[in-house]
DNA sequence: ATTTATATAGACCGATCTATCTATTTTTAC
DNA sequence: GTAAAAATAGATAGATCGGTCTATATAAAT
C-alpha cells in the first residue's frame, strides 16, 4: 500500500463511520478498526480528528454530486427532465440502493451541520457550501430549461430536495421523495413556458 | 424550591444546553452549571443521561407545539388561514423571535434524529412522533379546511415546512421560510376547491 | 550487505465522559 | 428544641476521549 491508498482507506472509513454513527459519537478508534489502520498513521496524514471529519466530508461531496450528476443525466437529456429526475434519484438514496453499503441516514451535511451549530465552524461552513453548490447546478438547469426565474426555482427544488430527505431520515419512508417530485413536476412546468402542455396547445 | 421546580429547572437547561450545543457535544457538567444544580440532584431525578434528553425532548414537543399552534390560531380564524400562517411562524422562529433567549439551530428532533440514527433508539422514536403530530395537526386543519386529500397536503405541508427548516439553519438565512409559504399557498389553494379564486368567481 | 530514512504498532498521556458514593446540610415532624 | 428524613455538594470511580511518544519493523540507498 502506497501512502496514497493508506490516505484513501482513511478518508473512506471515516466517511462510513461517521455518516453511521455521527461525528462526536464515533471515537476515532472505530475509524482506525474500519480503516484497519494505526493511530500513527492518522494523525501522520492529519493533525486532528476535525481534519479528518473535513476531508471526510469533502470527499463526500464530491462522490454525492457526482453520483446525483450521473442519474439525472442517464434519466433525461433535457435540463427540465433532470431537474425532475432529482426526485427519483433521492427515492433510490433513501431506499440504500445510491452508495452500496452504506444505510441511508439523511445527509450527511444536515446531519454535520446540526452538530456543529456555529456557523462559523469549518465543518458548517462546508456543509453550506455543498448545498449552495446543489443550488447552482439546479439553477444552471432551470437556466437551459428556460425557465423564467431560474435561481427561484432551483432555490424551490432544494427547499423540496431537503424536507423530502429529512422527513425520509427521522420518519424512515421514502414516500417523501415521490411527494416532492409530484411538486417539484408542478413548479417546473409552471415555471418553463415552453414545457407547459397548455403553452404547446395554443 | 420544591422538588418539582428542581426537575422543571434541570429540564429547562437540558433542552438549552442540548439543543444549542447538541446531544454527544454537551456533558452533564454543562447541564448542571446551567441548572445551578449539583450532579446527585440530577441522578436523583433521572436515572441517566439518554433519559434526561428523553425527557427536554418530551418538553421541547410540548412547548414547540403550543407555540405553533398558538401563533397560526392568533393569525386567521380559518383552517385554510392557519395553515398558510404556518410559514410565517417558521420565519420568526428562524429569525429566533419565537423562543426568547434561544438562537435558531434548526430543529431539535431533527437533530436528534441525526445524531441518534437508529429508527429503535427511543430518541429517533420520539422525534418521529413529534413530526407525525405535526403532519396530524395539518391534516385536521386541511380537513376541515375542505381539502381534497387532507392527508396528502399534510404530508406536502411538512415537507416543505421540514425543507425551510434545514435550508434556513445549514445556509444561515431566513427567505427560505417565504419560498416554501410560497409553494405551499399554492398547495392550499389548489387542494380547496372552495378557497380557489378562480371557483369564487364561477 | 550495511547504513539511513521512513512507516508502523501500540503503550501512554492528561483531560473528560457518565455515573456512584459519602459526608454534610437542610428540611420536616412532633 | 430535638430526632428523623431528605436533599445536597463534591470527591471519586472507571471508562473513553483526542492526541503524543517511543521502540520496532520495513524500505531505500549506496
Amino acid at each position: 500500500m502506497s501512502r496514497l491508498s493508506a490516505r484513501e482507506g482513511l478518508v473512506d472509513a471515516a466517511l462510513e463511520v461517521f455518516y453511521a454513527e455521527g461525528f462526536h459519537a464515533s471515537g476515532i478508534e472505530r475509524v482506525l478498526e474500519a480503516a484497519n489502520i494505526s493511530r500513527t498513521t492518522l494523525y501522520r496524514h492529519f493533525k486532528s480528528k476535525d481534519e479528518l471529519i473535513l476531508a471526510a466530508l469533502e470527499e463526500r461531496d464530491r462522490r454525492y454530486r457526482e453520483w446525483l450528476s450521473n442519474y439525472i443525466t442517464r434519466a433525461s437529456d433535457n435540463p427540465a427532465g433532470r431537474l425532475k429526475a432529482v426526485f427519483r434519484a433521492l427515492e433510490l438514496w433513501i431506499m440504500g440502493e445510491a452508495f452500496p453499503g452504506q444505510r441511508f441516514t439523511g445527509c450527511m451535511f444536515v446531519n454535520a451541520a446540526a452538530e456543529y451549530a456555529d456557523h462559523e465552524d469549518a465543518v458548517h461552513k462546508l456543509a453550506a457550501r455543498h448545498k449552495l453548490r446543489i443550488i447552482d447546478s439546479f439553477e444552471k438547469l432551470a437556466r437551459a430549461a428556460g425557465a423564467i426565474e431560474p435561481r427561484l426555482l432551483a432555490k424551490q427544488l432544494a427547499i423540496l430536495k431537503e424536507g423530502a430527505i429529512v422527513t425520509a431520515q427521522v420518519m424512515g419512508s421514502a414516500e417523501s421523495a415521490r411527494q416532492a417530485g409530484d411538486i417539484a413536476e408542478r413548479l417546473i412546468d409552471d415555471a418553463i413556458p415552453a414545457a407547459r402542455p397548455e403553452a404547446l396547445s395554443a
